[in-house]
DNA sequence: AGCGGATGTACAG
DNA sequence: TGTACCTCCGCTT
């Protein structure tokens, strides 16, 4: 589920449903249940979004701070809410909507100092309207490290996760092991425009689909496929098989610890 | 029933 | 670079 777009999701959703007024806040799970105590009955005035972070502003208690990492899952749905599982970290209640968070790396009540402090160490993000590609060029500029992890590193360029990686960068036929220094400014500000591009569709369909009208499974003339997350891609999970353009075999390989996928003819070292 | 993997990050050494 | 953490789901037995 959780990239930037999935986050920036989330905020909009909270916003709709749940600012400008008092929410009840319940931890069945047990981890958040002294700050759920602390905001019940006060009022939501914020959900905001940086990359892959997601905060809810209380005027009076600060932010609550929310990391989905790998796994965890938000399901935002009606009042009455299901009968709470002992897994559901963070519950919150309104007369008409509930949210229920499963599985965070971080939920935690933070001051608006500690909230600043997260927006200074993240990188620019694409869908941040202040935000642009300049700042992040000049580090991918200057590094010797992969476009591909840099990619993936938040100081960097923040909401920017697996899929969107492997798939921005087949769009724009660059291969992922392509040194930061050696990718051109315009290639980079093209990256940036593709992924705000990308992105905000996410945002709005709430999933990643990354393939270009012209490549559709119903263009191309080839069985339709979406993969497990929800989306039609180009290259991601999609090791071994042919890509939808030049028919070679997509490849997979480690990196940092992540799997990465690329279609070796169709992206070129610079 | 049990295993492995997943759209992520932080920390140890 | 490796490992720990959080949960769910799909595959194998």
């Amino acid at each position: 589920m959780p990239e930037g777009h999935t986050i920036h999701r989330l905020a909009d959703d909270h916003r709709e449903r749940f600012a400008g007024e008092p929410v009840t806040v319940r931890s069945p799970q047990g981890k958040f249940a002294d700050s759920a105590a602390l905001l019940t009955g006060q009022v939501m005035e914020a959900a905001e979004a940086h990359g892959k972070h997601l905060f809810l502003g209380f005027a009076d208690t600060g932010w609550i701070h929310v990391h989905l990492g790998l796994f965890g899952k938000y399901t935002l749905g009606a009042t009455p809410a299901p009968p709470p599982t002992d897994t559901v970290r963070l519950r919150l209640l309104t007369d008409a909507y509930h949210s229920d968070l499963r599985g965070p790396t971080t939920c935690a009540l933070i001051t608006d100092d500690e909230k600043q402090a997260i927006h200074d160490r993240l990188g620019p993000d694409p869908l941040r309207d202040t935000d642009g590609p300049e700042k992040a060029y000049r580090r991918v500029s200057r590094s010797r490290t992969t476009i591909a992890a840099l990619l993936m590193d938040q100081k960097v360029i923040a909401g920017v996760g697996n899929v969107y990686r492997a798939e921005v960068l087949f769009r724009h036929g660059i291969d992922p092991y392509t040194p930061g220094k050696d990718v051109t400014e315009a290639q980079w500000n093209a990256i940036w425009a593709d992924l705000v591009a990308l992105m905000r569709e996410g945002v709005r369909l709430n999933r990643i689909d990354t393939v270009r009208p012209e490549h559709t499974p119903e263009a191309m003339g080839r069985p339709p496929r979406v993969d497990d997350h929800g989306g039609e891609v180009y290259v991601y999970r999609r090791a071994n098989q042919p890509c939808h353009l030049c028919g070679g075999e997509i490849r997979t390989a480690d990196l940092a610890a992540r799997n990465l996928f690329w279609c070796p003819a169709c992206q070129r070292p610079a």
